[in-house]
DNA sequence: CAGTGAGCGAGCTTCCGCTTGACTT
């Protein structure tokens, strides 16, 4: 018999709060939902009011059992899951399959896990709110309609297993346009010209001047009134100026900073964060709230007074702007504010530190800087130079953390602008001109996009990082890095009496770890904004999310709400099926000259393919990396299908260069070897060079090599050390065993035991693969198999 | 690691939000 149940949601707060309650009280948790809509089917009874058909999910069974045995004999079962809408749907789900007694079932909710929250909960119980709960229903009947609903008129217009989905489309939907703003941006070159002053003590004062230069003519001008110019300090102007902390953590925020000051992408930062919340480090992540519960504040001012001193302690509450913000936990801190490093991996320790630092400065004082800009007037022309430098007079929070942004722009951190008065003559030294491109708008990171998404209420913070998974797993957008272009750049240089004018050469538009769309994200992104604008509206979310606070209030009945939504969509998806066109994204593009056939490009089965002609005779070549339909040009597409091109022989076999899915290459004799970077160019590369490439391989290879067997059996020295090769598969070598010494008997041996593992594994995993779904299975392989190449 | 490119049509795919492990190269 026991006295209380408690039951949470997360393993690891059930713990603490045992620790809490002490006796009496177990602590239980329910792992999130416990039920869902039936995983087949629609799940949704639209014929009788959209009664949901709940399930019990396949991987909750026992933690259900469990928790219904313990139900049994409790005397109090307290539903302790989180104040927010899932929250209660959850408790209330549990009421339910538990088949609890509202007489011994009490509702209690706690912001923070500290001793007096939890206390303060147990002795202000309530009831479930049915009418939170109805929203939560809402909520999810709403996502399931959409869905399964839209995802199926893509597998018939589209392609087969495509997906729609509420927040999905629209986060494909925000990298397909920024991807057509920047195909539309149009790229000016200006100058921007800097010049250097001489000052006492043999220092130089840096300053720019505002207006930008449309030409080199007109910058040249510029430059050569500069060389008889007088120059005057026009005015000097001293402002102090404050700055404020950032508030601490959120998981948007938290993805955000660890992105661009770790270099860490979304799911692995959410994988890290776990791990220090599992061991008790970190405060949930998984929240929209900046709040601070009173026992972090106290604690960390007492940190901060002690180590700091008093000047830098400022307390401070912050509130959550964020749309759509449910609060149902604390900001992501520290568990102890006294702890500043911890054990763990490097990232944990990284990670760990940011949250530290950022939680710590958002209860300090305000920097203070005094921000100083000089004018510089020339006496022949009227665009003056001017110079900002800011001081800090004291460093408040920044001693501690500092926040970076995404575009971050250098300052002059510099007290000498401070010692100039107005009238002073200064001595001009080196003026320069450089050319300049406007730049088009930025790609965005995964962590620009969750920052985009959280700004219009798309997604909740346990949906961000799956959200991007999913989007890239479905093809629509991809991750990867570009490398720039190199362009010629102008630069006029005054020294002295002398104007020079060189070229240099710069990279532009070089790209690291950015989301682009693929032609798939295009094709179903234009599909759904022509047919389902509404869903594809980036008020929709928000519009709902309205509807969902009425029902929350008991305005308005959730049925009623869904049924108001339901009829016009399910109109809409009918008329879709029966009147649109297929779309694969087809796009003429002109006649090819030699056989005057039409050239058109378009989705084929194995991704983007170009076309010459039609029917029988028609020809097909694959895109290239980085090509889209839709900007791709008539002479692109030609080029496409210039290759194969056979350079000649070299030991009585043909050697031909192709492009293939990881660029161009040379194939001689079965065997494959990459074109040089940089320096070969696949259409204009000569037999001579291919066969040096052939041979440069062949060397490498051998380089590679540590033993071969008569039979084909080779030790090789890759990229993880070394390795067996045996009829093109691998196999690893046990860390117990020196590569060098292996005999053909034991690497037989090694190769026999693998692969009986292999066959082992892969029979296990179709086994439950029938089970659960094969869906399930190969999404999990998949995402493992990320993680690998990300650590 | 590597050029492909049709279509008989079984049976399948798909959503968003809560939670953790269990999976591998």
């Amino acid at each position: 018999m026991i006295e209380n149940l408690v039951i949470v949601e997360s393993p690891a707060k059930a713990k603490t709060i045992e620790q809490f309650l002490g006796k009496g009280f177990t602590v239980k948790s329910s792992f999130g939902h416990i039920r869902d809509l039936e995983k087949k089917d629609l799940g949704v009874d639209i014929e009788h009011n959209f009664q949901p058909k709940y399930e019990i999910s396949a991987d909750k069974k026992m933690v259900v059992k469990e928790l219904k045995a313990l139900a049994k004999e409790a005397k109090t079962v307290w539903l302790a899951s989180d104040e927010d809408r899932e929250g209660e749907a959850i408790a209330w789900h549990l009421f339910e399959v538990l088949k609890l007694k509202p007489e011994n079932t009490k509702r209690i909710v706690f912001h923070e896990i500290t001793k007096d929250a939890i206390l303060y909960a147990i002795a202000h119980p309530r009831n479930i709110d049915k009418n939170l709960v109805d929203a939560q229903q809402a909520r999810r009947v709403l996502d399931r309609l959409v869905g399964f609903e839209v995802s199926p008129v893509l597998w018939k217009k589209v392609k087969p297993s495509l997906s729609a989905g509420r927040v999905q489309s629209v986060a494909v939907r925000l990298i397909v346009e920024r991807e057509r703003e920047i195909n539309a941006f149009k790229e000016q070159a200006y100058y921007r010209v800097t010049g250097q002053f001489a000052t006492a003590a043999h220092a130089t004062l840096k300053a720019e001047v505002q207006e930008r230069f449309a030409s080199k003519e007109a910058a040249l001008a510029y430059i050569e009134a500069c060389r008889d110019a007088e120059f005057t300090v026009a005015s000097v102007e001293t402002k102090p100026t404050l700055r404020k902390p950032a508030p601490p953590f959120t998981t948007s925020t938290l993805q955000q900073e660890a992105s661009r000051k770790l270099g860490l992408s979304v799911s692995q930062t959410m994988a890290v964060a776990q791990k220090l919340y599992e061991h008790g480090l970190i405060t949930y992540m998984r929240t929209d709230s900046v709040n601070l519960s009173a026992l972090a504040i106290n604690t960390a001012k007492e940190v901060i007074r002690t180590t700091l001193g008093e000047r830098y302690s400022q307390p401070r509450n912050y509130a959550t702007k964020t749309k759509g913000a449910q609060e149902a936990h604390e900001a992501i801190r520290p568990t102890y504010m006294n702890r500043p490093t911890i054990e763990g991996d490097r990232n944990e320790q990284q990670l760990y530190e940011l949250i530290y630092k950022r939680t710590l400065a958002s209860q300090m004082a305000n920097a203070e800087l005094e921000r100083t800009s000089i004018v510089i007037s020339l006496s022949n022309r009227k665009e003056p130079f001017t110079a900002i430098g800011e001081v800090i007079t004291f460093d408040g929070f920044l001693r501690v953390y500092m926040e970076s942004y995404d575009d971050e722009t250098e300052d002059e951190h510099t007290d000498l602008l401070q010692k100039k008065k107005k009238g002073d003559r200064l001595e001009r030294q080196a003026i320069t001109a450089q050319e300049q491109f406007t730049q088009h708008p930025p790609r965005y990171t995964e962590a620009s996009l969750v920052k985009k998404m959280e700004a219009l209420g798309i997604g909740r913070p346990s949906t961000y990082a799956p959200t991007i998974t999913t989007i890239q797993n479905r093809g629509y957008i991809i991750r990867e890095s570009r490398e720039g272009v190199e362009k010629e750049v102008v630069t006029l240089t005054l020294k002295g009496k002398d104007i020079k004018s060189s070229v240099s050469k710069k990279t532009f538009g070089a790209e690291k770890k950015k989301l682009f769309p693929s032609d798939m994200g295009m094709v179903v992104t234009d599909f759904l904004s022509a047919h389902f604008k509404n869903i594809m509206d980036y008020n929709f979310t928000a519009e709902a999310e309205e509807s969902l606070d009425r029902v929350a209030e008991g305005k308005e009945e959730w049925q009623k709400m869904i049924g108001e939504f339901y009829s016009p969509f399910h109109e809409n998806v009918e008329s879709t099926l029966k009147n649109s066109e297929r779309n694969s994204g087809e796009r003429l593009l002109g006649t090819d000259p030699a056989s005057g056939e039409p050239v058109s490009v378009r989705i084929g089965r194995f991704g983007p393919i170009a076309q010459i002609g039609e029917g029988e005779q028609a020809r097909y070549a694959g895109l290239q990396k980085g090509q889209l339909l839709e900007t791709i040009t008539l002479e692109e597409a030609l080029a496409l299908f210039k290759f194969p091109r056979k350079l000649g022989e070299y030991e009585g076999k043909e050697v031909s260069v192709a492009i293939g899915r990881f660029g161009p290459y040379i194939k001689h004799n079965n065997a494959f070897v990459s074109l040089k970077k940089g320096e070969d160019e696949p259409g204009t590369i000569t037999l001579e060079t291919a066969i040096a490439r052939i041979e440069e391989k062949r060397e490498s290879d051998r380089q590679k090599q540590i033993r071969v067997f008569d039979n084909g059996v080779q030790i090789l020295n890759g990229r993880y050390g070394p390795y067996i090769c045996f009829n093109k598969s691998n196999y690893k070598i046990p860390k117990t065993l020196k590569a060098e010494e292996l005999t053909l008997e034991k690497c037989m041996e090694i190769i026999e035991k693998e692969t009986a593992q292999k066959t082992k594994k892969s029979s296990a995993k179709t086994a439950s693969a029938s089970k659960t779904k094969a869906a399930a299975s190969s999404k999990t392989t998949k995402r493992s198999t990320k993680k690998k190449t990300e650590k």
